[in-house]
This record gives C-alpha cells, sequence and structure tokens, in this order.
DNA sequence: CCAAATATTATTGTCTACACTTTTCTGACA
DNA sequence: TGTCAGAAAAGTGTAGACAATAATATTTGG
C-alpha cells in the first residue's frame, strides 16, 4: 500500500554522511570537547556501525576544521586559541562581505521577508541562546544566494570553526549587533549591495573585537 | 647506526596519503581530464592498493576542489568555466592580499633573496612553463610565514583548483607582470606590507581579468 | 514498434579480519 | 633511583568479502 512512503526521512543518506552528522552536532554541541580524542572504535560502536564509516566521517570532519586528524594517532577535536577567533573574524569579515555583495542582486521577496523577521526576533529575544541561534540564521540567509561555491564552502568552514560555547559573552553586545542588523536590513531591501557588503563586513569585524575583549576580561 | 637515517622519504606516510598525491598530480597534469569519472577499483588495481585507501583519497580530494564526490554516483574531475576564473581569481584577490599583508613582517633575509631570485629568474625566462613554474614559487613564498592556517589552507585550495592548461594563454601578459612582481619585490625589501599587499592584490585581480578575456577569445 | 516493468550488471558502500605503528608497561642494569 | 631496552597492549591502517544501490539491458504488454 501507499502507507509507509518516506517517513524516515535521511536514510537514503548513506552510512558515514549519517555518522558524520551526527558527530559534527556533538562536537558543535560541545559533547566532545575541544582537545578530547575521539576513538574510531568507540564512536564505532556507540553508533552500532563498524570503524569504516567513522573513519571517512572524520576526513569529512577534518576537511570542516572540526576534527585534526594525524596519521596513526587519530582524532582530537580542534580547540581554538584567540588568535584562532581573530582569524577566523577577520576572515569571516571580508569573505562574508563578498558573499553578501553578490547575494543581495539575487535575494528573493521571500528572503528578505524572512531577513526582516529574523531581525523582529532578534529584537525581541530576552536569552542570548535564542539570540545567537537567529543571528545564525540571519548570517546563513544573508548570504545563501551568492552562487560562487567556494566561497560558500569557506564561509561555512569558517562558522564551523567558532567556538558554540560563548553567546553569553555577547551579552552586552546585542543592543549594538541589532542596531546594525537592521541597518543591514535596510540596506538590502534598498537592494543597496555596497552599503550592505560594508556594514556585515564592520559588523563581523567588531563583533569579533568585543568577543575577544569579554574572552581575555575572562581571564581565560 | 646513523648511516640509513632518513632516506626514502615519504615512505612513513600512509597510503592513502600516497595515493592522495599520486591522483593529484594527474589530475593537475591532466592526466585525468575535466568531467572524467574516476572509478574507485582501477586506480586500485592500477596502483596496486584495495579500494579503501583510494576511497579516503577522495575524501580529501573532495575537500581541496579538485573532485566531486556524489553517494553511490562516484567520482568525477571538476570542470571548471570561466564563472569559476572569475570566482578563483576573486577570492585569490582578497584572501592573498591578506596573507602578505601578514607575512611580510616575518619573511627571513633568505626568504627575500629567493623572493628576488625568482623575479630575475622569471624576467629571464623564455618559455611560458617555466614562467608559470616560477610564478607559483613566487606566490607561494610571497604568503609562506602567514601563520593563520584556515587562510593558507584556502589559498591552497584556489590554487589547486586552477587550470593548469593556460600559460600559453599568458605569454601576452608576460611583461606586464614582470614588471608588477618587480614592484611587489621592492615594497617587499622596503617591508612595507600595505603596499606589497595592494599591489599583489592588484596583480592577481589584473592577471584573472586578462585570462578571461584570452579565454574568450579563444571561442572557447 | 514503443513504453513500462523487470531482470541483470556494474559500481559504490559497509563489514570483518588482519597487519602495522605507536604507546604503554615491565624489568634489567647502571 | 633513573633510564633505557624490549615486550605487551591499544589503536590505527589496509585488504578482501559481502551488501546495497544506481545504471543498463531485457522482456513484456499494448
Amino acid at each position: 500500500m501507499s502507507m509507509n512512503q518516506d517517513l524516515r526521512i535521511e536514510n537514503r543518506d548513506t552510512l558515514h554522511l549519517k555518522v558524520c552528522n551526527v558527530i559534527r552536532e556533538a562536537i558543535i554541541r560541545g559533547d566532545f570537547k575541544p582537545g578530547e580524542r575521539l576513538k574510531q572504535s568507540d564512536l564505532a560502536e556507540k553508533m552500532g556501525v563498524s570503524r569504516m564509516p567513522v573513519r571517512e566521517a572524520f576526513r569529512k570532519l577534518e576537511s570542516e576544521g572540526l576534527i585534526k586528524l594525524e596519521p596513526h594517532k587519530g582524532a582530537v577535536v580542534k580547540s581554538i586559541s584567540i588568535k584562532d577567533i581573530e582569524e577566523i573574524y577577520a576572515l569571516r569579515s571580508e569573505l562574508e562581505k563578498m558573499a553578501v555583495y553578490q547575494s543581495v542582486d539575487l535575494l528573493t521577496d521571500e528572503d528578505i521577508n524572512q531577513l526582516s523577521s529574523l531581525v523582529a526576533e532578534m529584537e525581541k529575544a530576552d536569552d542570548a541562546d535564542t539570540f545567537v541561534q537567529y543571528n545564525i540564521d540571519f548570517h546563513r540567509l544573508l548570504v545563501k544566494r551568492c552562487n560562487w561555491e567556494r566561497l560558500n564552502s569557506f564561509i561555512g568552514t569558517l562558522w564551523n570553526g567558532l567556538p558554540q560555547q560563548t553567546p553569553h559573552l555577547l551579552t552586552g553586545q546585542i543592543e549594538t549587533s541589532n542596531t546594525e542588523h537592521r541597518k543591514i536590513l535596510e540596506a538590502v531591501v534598498k537592494k543597496d549591495k555596497e552599503t550592505a557588503a560594508n556594514i556585515v563586513s564592520e559588523h563581523i569585524y567588531r563583533t569579533g573585537e568585543s568577543l575577544i575583549e569579554s574572552l581575555k576580561k575572562e581571564g581565560k
């Protein structure tokens, strides 16, 4: 019958892709701490698969910058220093600038509506976590229509490399970010790609600076 | 004894790394044509290894942008369009600018001497191929001391993605490139990183433009 | 003769077993 | 007691067999 058509979405993915997703989530969520070593056999057993899909997942995760893989040594979750954060934000600032510049012309009305409501949600948000989530969506949507695949891939890598345990550090900056988001939105609505790109660039740069400052204050 | 210390370089590499290098060379050299499909078993047999190292090599090559990998379909060598070239040169222009900016301060006297002789070699070069080879070395050396690993990795990816059969198209541009290289060298010697970075950026951008123009003229 | 359904084949995906490397442990010797 | 060599253990690397999927060929019904 036509009953069980295609519940169980994702089941057409290959195993190593699913494994990859699970591990990625775990790293990003913080279940695996930076510096922690990931053992093939452990993960394989825990997920009920053989080591092979895990190995392949590792390769992918390495290319995404989430883990470091050394021959005969194994995989360790990458830990990031302040220097890394400087690098990531500086690169994001330049690359997302380029991506936004190209994306703006191609954004649909639907996209812009979504951007608009994301900005509204961020302004309403009362805890850092939900703010951060909407913020991610906002930035992702901004560059969505850029069709330079390498550029998109680079940006994705940078996002993956970001520390996910830092939203609370941004608390003092949410006000500023919101006004900047508004300005970006305005420029996008006007299809003024130069302005949009420039504000995005500065916005990211400034966020990076204040994040670093918070981290240093924390004494870490 | 201390006799056979470390002859047989590369022999400590794992198999999938060696396989990866071999395939990469072949793609870059043009032995595997863009669009061509790579079959795991063929390659494995031809190299006298099992399919597993080949699979792992594929993952790495995919992350370097040399092949495209689709589940159950296999690997095909990426072909590049004019749009890709635009993207690659635009990104190189921005990223190498950043890398040079950071690298200049850290270049050793030895580095600078090498840069200088590379420029001289390029000016002497009478065929396009050797010019291109020195040109690659020159650009690689320029960013060598930049210690942002993500940035370096991105730049490497872009270089890998370049079409290697195009040196003859640059013939008319060699003069211009040489004068630009001289200017870059001068700025580097003076440790003037702003100028160096800017010239590099413009130089790459211009090279891309004229390459695209040549390609279009060729009717391809 | 053509189109849709089905069988066949080719190729990729995964598993298990074994080989190799690195690390850790143990114990002898200075 | 310290350290160095060698053995044992742990974990990664590779091979070859089997399973699942997609592409191709074949058959069947109209």
